[in-house]
DNA sequence: TTGTAAGCGTTATCAT
DNA sequence: ATGATAACGCTTACAA
């Protein structure tokens, strides 16, 4: 285990040089005479010199990596949504610290905490109240992440709208009446922005809308709870727009347990495409979100440095509706 | 955006004393007057001071913060398992940095890159190699988690041997034959174990086990391809066994979804009593696997830190069978 | 091209 | 109880 490792100053010793070539050697800057880097690049060869990140970091004033908050990690969402960041943040060199808030009572406090361990923080949604929100965007360069911008901190998201033409292709081209909204919109800005395309749609349609969604989390157990309570009621909705692919599928495994037909008897829709929706039978039918890319994006943003003038303030991504058949549309 | 923050040598100035007092006051060591001590927060509070991270972390000479790598973070299995590690983490002040090799070609280098930023590392399974495993208990101390202990190296994990039972069960209890094991042994250590307790439940019952498992990934989705080609296959199993519940699910809904009988025509198993497990139609037999307390207890050995005479090498953590009515068995 | 030395922001050891 | 001051390990002007 780690015999006490080696610092620049000793290397420098070994290599009958001083510590600022050792740290030119090191890090590849400077000008240094081939023989005198050969020198020195044997002696942290043959003793596996490496640099202490805890030196260079309070050297350069930086720590070399960012944080993502997010409510939880659970789904391939949040998976899918990870590795796009992720794999940006360590194109540039930086490492990641993932933060799954969890709905702790303590979790704004830690998120303030973490601010000081990273150079800039991504936060997904309303995992944090506006309050902290503010306090951590004056503690390092912040970006929203499938939110809306807040006081000049920027945001990457997804167009919510097409919910809206679900929802009208439901109502007005299949006829259906009695839609039941699944999701809670009080959770995050995207189920809210859904929620109201929702809405917004059955009014286009001179319709008058649910007064409440159905409100649950964004899991599959979530969706089958749900399945069971709204298909047991007097009146069941004769078609589900859910918030997400993941209540969906669980809806339309709770319906299909119970016996129902989908869509004959009801109809679901989703929103994501997860790789599970074009697997199960009926394959459901959802919106497209560039889940990955937007990960990607965020990261960019936060690498790259904020503000400035003509920085980027709010992001959106193209989604597009995919139809399939537990709309009701023919295979 | 952050103005500049004041250093502990200016907060100094402002209240008149020096700066190891003002650090005796902010971390809440060593011998203070009342007085001095109130003169100081007052600055602290007024000014907003809170100590840098990179400077505390070089004079401490700890980072503060410890690893987690694991090769995904899909699934409701990891997000439990990190919320138990990472809890247990924070109550200890720390925080954690979270790596999902997503089977990336540079995992090993990014793994040893990570330890360079944390006190500690927790690998889980076979998610990087024997040898970069070495040289990384050589940098940092390291447990892996949901593995077989390494070298020295000390190890987490949940008795796999139910798996064992549950086929005895479906074999003998049950006179199934034709069973199918799907998952993959090379994939993760658990895996192996699960597939060999399989082979030799076979054997016990003097029975020939199937010569290969029906090699797939641990996800839901998985299980749908799986269910797709095994069961469109001549001489379809009369039961399966799978490495974990997300498959077992998977399995389960493609079988509905080609109008199979389950468990009349199939039976099915799983692993880890994932909440989905007891809501679907019909519910899973299964084997309970504690994943929260497998985080938290990887994490505790992590933080009292390893080695010294009678710690701990190899923590098995019990698990328990859970008889549904997938296998058969009657409501 | 190379070396000297001054930070970077804490903590901790001595004196006083 | 408090203050100097020396680490901690690195980067980077500035000199030579």
């Amino acid at each position: 285990m780690g015999n006490r490792r080696l610092t620049a100053r000793e290397v420098a010793k070994l290599a009958d040089v001083s510590v600022a070539t050792v740290s030119r050697v090191s890090r590849g800057t400077g000008q240094v005479s081939p023989e005198t880097r050969a020198r020195v690049l044997r002696v942290i060869e043959e003793h596996g010199y490496r640099p202490s990140q805890m030196g260079r970091a309070l050297a350069e004033q930086r720590h070399g990596s960012v944080a993502i908050v997010l409510p939880g990690l659970a789904g391939p969402y949040f998976s899918e949504l990870i590795q796009g960041f992720e794999s940006e943040v360590m194109d540039a060199g930086a490492s990641v610290h993932i933060f799954g808030t969890h709905h702790r009572a303590d979790a704004d406090e830690h998120v303030l905490g973490i601010a000081a361990r990273v150079d800039a923080v991504a936060v997904h949604g309303d995992t944090i109240g506006a309050d902290t929100l503010r306090e951590l965007a004056a503690r390092a360069p912040v970006v929203v992440l499938a939110g809306r911008p807040l006081d000049g901190i920027p945001a990457v998201r997804a167009d919510n709208s097409p919910i809206g033409e679900l929802t009208r292709h439901l109502l007005v081209d299949h006829g259906y009446r009695r839609l039941t909204f699944v999701g809670d919109p009080e959770g995050s800005p995207d189920v809210t922005d859904r929620w109201e395309a929702f809405r917004d749609a059955h009014r286009d349609a001179r319709l008058a809308p649910p007064r409440n969604p159905f409100r649950i989390g964004l899991q599959q157990s979530d969706g089958v709870l749900a399945a069971g309570e709204l298909l047991g009621a007097r009146r069941p909705p004769r078609a589900i727009v859910c918030a997400n692919d993941e209540t969906a599928l669980g809806v339309l495994i709770g319906a299909l347990g119970r016996g129902l037909s989908v869509p004959g008897d009801l109809a679901i829709t989703g929103f994501d495409d997860v790789p599970m929706s074009s697997l199960v039978q009926p394959r459901l039918t959802t919106v497209r979100q560039p889940v990955r890319e937007l990960g990607a994006t965020t990261a960019r943003l936060l690498i790259s440095g904020l503000g400035g003038p003509g920085a980027v303030m709010d992001a959106v991504l193209a989604t597009e509706t995919v139809m399939r058949e537990s709309c009701g549309c023919p295979l």
